[in-house]
DNA sequence: AAAAACCCTGAAGTAACTACAAGGTCAAGC
DNA sequence: GCTTGACCTTGTAGTTACTTCAGGGTTTTT
């Protein structure tokens, strides 16, 4: 029944060999049934939930946040009012980023304007606006959901 | 000369202590003397170096990025032009960085539409809409500078 | 039969810290 | 003089979501 090597999964879900292979170990994905050369061998079901953690990470959420949708998902009785409210909270997280990062590049345009031709380093402006500690912008304000932009 | 404790210079620098032995370690701050007792001792320029790092650091720089204005900064007479392109070349990562999440953003938007309501899981709009794998947004399209929001 | 392409496990590396564990030092109070 | 607490030391492990590598075994292709 399950058929599928696990390259022949990697490429119905878009996804790296050895990232499925992360996701077995974090029990995202279940252990698959195994070859008699102890191949992985995957089926129809593999391939729709691989899929759809997948695309939850392409909206950028957490694993945690996926484990989360994942065990909703598995509970198809249930009230799905949970997660209304994990995207609600995701679409926030987001939300706050964006400004966070608006506020960050009208910082860097400033700064940006201290030095707009090449001249020695000791007169860059850019350097001397560095130089001292702004504090409406301290690195604690980032904040734990901060995340980076590289 | 040097009378800081590393207690001192992190809360001149608004910096965890652990961190400035963390920029030790990553060479970003020169080892500095110390006293009888081993203890770290700072003065002056270690104050100057440690909020540069800190304000590049709020800024959203990596430590890499920070390491090399550290080194232009390094060479007062060098030309800074090097200076305006990094800070150029960061100023673009954040504003793709920025275009990115809005994207993500107006996808999320979309997907809560799917479920106004608590309603059971099997039917909820949400976890259909997340079930299969849209080719317009991989993963693999954020890119290595995607980062997180979390 | 040999080479290329695929699969396996387990460990280590990434960024930038943060959080211990297990101890040494110093100033203040009793 | 002794204890308590705040501070300092080193070194190691944990965080996120993978990626890369070493050192093999298997299957498919030539």
């Amino acid at each position: 029944m399950d058929t599928l090597k696990i390259g022949e999964l990697a490429a119905q879900a878009d996804c790296p060999v050895e990232t499925i292979r992360y996701y077995e170990k974090e029990a995202l994905l279940p252990e698959p049934t195994r070859s008699s050369s102890n191949y992985r061998l995957y089926g129809e079901r593999h391939v729709e939930r691989l899929q759809f953690i997948r695309h939850c990470r392409s909206l950028d959420m957490t694993l945690d946040e996926v484990r989360e949708l994942l065990r909703l998902r598995d509970a198809p009785e249930q009230n799905c009012g949970e997660v209304n409210a994990l995207l609600d909270k995701h679409i926030g997280h987001v939300a706050q980023r964006i400004v966070q990062l608006q506020a960050l590049q009208e910082q860097l345009h400033q700064l940006r304007a201290q030095c707009e031709v090449e001249q020695p380093a000791r007169d860059c402006g850019i350097l001397q606006g560095l130089a001292s500690l702004p504090d409406e912008m301290k690195p604690a304000n980032l904040g734990s959901h901060g995340g980076g932009c590289h």
